[in-house]
DNA sequence: TTGCTCCTCACGTCACGTGAGGTGGC
DNA sequence: TTGCTCCTCACGTCACGTGAGGTGGC
């Protein structure tokens, strides 16, 4: 004989809110062994407490409920036990992001910012094999990642090397509202018409027009690099150059990106 | 001459959005340095950026606007990194919560839980000395801490000792709507004339009743404490014995937690 | 029989995001 | 002058919490 709970006794043994049992009733979560069709009363059983034990200690590490739910139809160990992983894997990522947040928001505080040189110059035409998408500005990382895997691939299948650093354009979008189109992009030396037989997959031969830009060159980790955009923004705008067009990363190195911003091609200071 | 950055600029100098920006001049957090009257088109100034920039990144670290607000508003430096400090070390806390709850939830998915023994009987009527408060279910600990402290500090100020361990009365509330009644109190060995006048601050003499109980004693982490819970309450449940009342829970040591359910008086198996 | 438990709406919270529909500035 | 930027509502999201107002079960 299974025994029937009253909601009120399923509480106090699983340490959810009778809110959140009738929460996880309503979205499908976690559905009561018995409802009494005259007075709607819930009744769970008390097999279902250690499932409901698992909901609390889920959603206590914040993952979303549909991610819960997956947990828990998984249809294997083997299945169940990977999507378990995976969330711990992703926390243990957002705890080094934490780090990092933290280190950077004390040089913030406390180090002033050693003013940088500013570079007028006119980045030429070039041809370029490129990954284009509408990208999440938190999800950039990842996204940049696996484009350049894929470049740096369909670039070796076809006997080309890069003649350049990796670099990105980034339209105003991907900042202004959260996300927004990226080309990743590897320079070549060859023409168009030689490159465009190398692009494979998602990767596109692209010919990049000449854009003029105020550069600067940020040191250090990226987390910081809002620091080297706010002091190029700040002179740009306060010269009166800025231009419309996508902000321009050029990848140094590990520690070393070159920011550009588009400006006006008549700025007399470069002419 | 300062300049003034339109909406636009300012996010692609400080990566916050457009909406985030409009939503925090509409809360007073970041106030534009000037609005256009005509328009309505906000502006910003230069000087604004690093605040922004610092706004972003203890966003980043999930600290709510409020608190933003309050580091932001803070009268000098001692005061902006003591705000800080706290914020690091909650965050700190809330990482070695997630941690046990990994190793919880590990523990709940692998390790079958070994019955314990359930003993049924009656808790005497008892003087005790005691703090009451309602507390979130979240802060239990917290306040369980202070209470404890300030109930010892208590009875040696009056020259007295506790009779027995520490313990608790929860009443249902507390788990069923997340917050409720707590009663946290030492067991003291005379009649309540001689405790009423050691009762200092918030503790107070009081006389607790005679109950009948079904007790289950958990070792361990006090993190897995609901799967006792889940156990004695199924057997309570399954032989109907279930009564109104608190719940006891007895600190025996650091990892021993006897948990006292309220029974029916009538139970023939304790007669 | 009392009152305690349980029920269902409807709305609030927090920090924005998502359109809709419209105007201003270079 | 075009279209791009900016504006203001109004509503949506996520996981519940907060009452209001009412009924069922021991």
């Amino acid at each position: 004989m299974t025994v029937r709970l009253t909601i009120g006794e399923f509480s106090k043994m699983t340490y959810l809110s009778v809110k959140a049992l009738r929460h996880y009733h309503d979205v499908g979560l976690l559905e009561p062994a018995d409802i009494d069709p005259a007075s709607g009363y819930r009744h769970y059983s008390a097999d279902q407490v250690a499932t409901a034990q698992a909901i609390r200690r889920f959603r206590d590490l914040d993952m979303p409920i549909e991610q819960v739910r997956t947990v828990l139809q998984a249809p294997d160990l083997t299945t169940r036990n990977q999507a378990i992983l995976d969330h711990l894997e992703a926390m243990q990522q957002q705890l080094e992001r934490t780090h990092q947040t933290v280190a950077s928001l004390q040089a913030l505080l406390t180090t002033p910012t050693a003013p940088r040189p500013i570079t007028y110059r006119t980045l030429a035409a070039s041809p370029v094999l490129a990954v284009r998408g509408t990208v999440a500005f938190a999800a950039a990382s990842d996204w940049l990642d696996r484009a350049y895997g894929e470049l740096h691939e369909a670039l070796e299948a076809a006997g080309l090397s890069p003649a350049g650093p990796a670099a990105g354009l980034y339209h105003d979008a991907f900042f202004t509202e959260g996300d927004g189109d990226v080309l990743a992009f590897l320079p070549v030396a060859v023409d168009l018409a030689t490159l465009e037989p190398a692009a494979t997959g998602r990767t596109e031969a692209v010919d990049l027009p000449s854009t003029r830009v105020a550069a600067m060159v940020h040191e250090g980790t990226f987390d910081d690099l809002d620091q080297t955009y706010g002091a190029l923004g700040t002179v740009v705008a306060e010269l009166g150059l800025g231009a419309e067009g996508p902000i321009r990363e050029i990848y140094l190195a590990d520690d070393r990106v070159e920011v550009c911003w588009p400006i006006t091609q008549g700025d007399p200071r470069v002419l």
